[in-house]
DNA sequence: GAGCGATTGTACGCTATCGTACCTGGTGCC
DNA sequence: GGCACCAGGTACGATAGCGTACAATCGCTC
């Protein structure tokens, strides 16, 4: 099953390392974000974890014990119906955290999330973050921040997925996740892709299928390419720029 | 076109009052938890405005000039595309509170607000709004939580709209509803609730239709009843109770 | 290098919903 | 009282996606 796509970034200082994190091996754009001091404590309790392809990270209705500041590869957040059928709402890589419920006091998460794919994160329990937010301002600004931008992806996704047709999603979704992965690679089985796009997995085939002939993408078993970036974004809905458009905006218009 | 619902709840304080609010007039659950010291600080600034069907209150990509605390009536948050179509992605009252960038330091909404049903609420602008959170730790704090809830409405919404058929949502919706009016009428038409579920108006009218034969609902021009509150709740998707039964597990986790 | 499980390709009939169009009946206005 | 308008009812073919099933192929293990 989890198989370890090619994510060597962390090379050898990611072992699971006891308390305490090297500067240099962050990547997570919040903690970069910080101001030197607040970053410094933050990192004196962070611990390095390994996040593998089908890791649960959260339950959707549990408590959350753990919050994850990613680092790299990619999570996937997911509503869970009834029937177990779980569809996805949003999407975090190295710009994101899990465990956003803890920082306004609340226990348990409201979705649930998977790891994507292989790579790594910074975590703490949530009572070592609840004690981080209250000597460092900024950080609780900057995570409330994320909330945001992600429960603006959440309402893009919302619309999307009751406009959108499979191909055109898809095509939204891959480069989504091509933004968060880095390479122009994403490794991950159709089956996969059919529960993140809420759909079934013949019709997955059919929509890659057709990406494929037109030379968007090539794709073997449990992998997906990229091969033309730009016509890949003609071929996804407006979504993927509108989601874009706005974060960059909100960048732009953030305030200390 | 914009009529006026029974909706007499403001009585003569209701006038569009110069700043300073009457506390005994406050709805709003966000501003009714603030400690007394902080409430009294947001209230002096705060401004009685009514919000009528179809106001347009903040649109998607636009700045956000003002913010305001729901007092009575309701809301829609909207996600709009391309072709000026809206997709309703989350619904708020008098818990609720329009503008939530601005906490974080944002400028721009990333969605159409749009009222519903006509009301009322306190407003100020995105100015005093920053100058009040510099004072008032508690405001921030049950805003950002807030966020949070719309968000979790979002990401509920999301995976609906996906999942459920027409006549399940507009169930929910009209459960969602008139949890926030209050009463058991609805004053909408079935082309504004087309909208809303990002739906054909003759969906609607076939979804009612049903619903209507059921026993469960009544309409007549422009607005619809609930009959049997309980075989409405069956009728409609587990996304109802999903999301009320989360609202209700956070309200019980908030730690102070 | 044979076998087996995992992944992908394809087909079937079926249903919900779409876009569009046209009709009916109530409401309010003059 | 008459008229215009607007909300709601209904119908039509078209289509995307569903659930399901089964065949084909790849890659890993033994």
């Amino acid at each position: 099953m989890a198989k370890t796509p090619s994510d060597v970034s962390e090379k050898s200082t990611a072992k699971s390392s006891p308390k305490g994190v090297d500067p240099r091996s962050v990547r997570n754009e919040i903690l970069l974000s910080l101001p030197t001091k607040e970053c410094t404590t933050v990192l004196s309790e962070l611990e390095f974890v390994p996040m593998r392809a089908y890791d649960l990270v959260n339950e959707m209705g549990e408590a959350i014990e753990f919050c994850y500041f990613m680092n790299s590869g990619m999570t996937s957040i997911l509503t869970i119906l009834g029937d177990g059928k779980g569809v996805e709402v949003g999407l975090t890589g190295k710009e994101g955290f899990i465990g956003l419920p803890v920082i306004v006091g609340l226990k348990t998460s409201a979705t649930r999330a998977v790891v994507q794919i292989t790579g790594s994160a910074f975590r703490l329990s949530t009572a070592k973050l609840l004690e981080a937010l209250a000597k460092c301002p900024q950080l609780g600004k900057k995570l409330n921040r994320y909330a945001q931008e992600l429960a603006m992806q959440a309402t893009q996704v919302a619309a999307c997925n009751r406009v959108h047709n499979v191909e055109e999603r898809l095509a939204r979704w891959l480069l989504m996740s091509q933004d968060r992965v880095g390479g122009n690679l994403v490794p991950l089985t159709q089956e996969f892709l059919s529960h993140m796009l809420g759909t079934r997995r013949a019709s997955v085939t059919v929509a890659a299928g057709i990406l494929q002939k037109a030379g968007l993408i090539k794709y073997a078993r449990g992998s997906v390419t990229v091969a033309d970036r730009s016509k890949l974004e003609d071929a996804a809905c407006e979504c993927y720029a509108i989601i874009k458009r706005q974060s960059q905006n909100w960048r732009n218009e953030a305030q200390a």
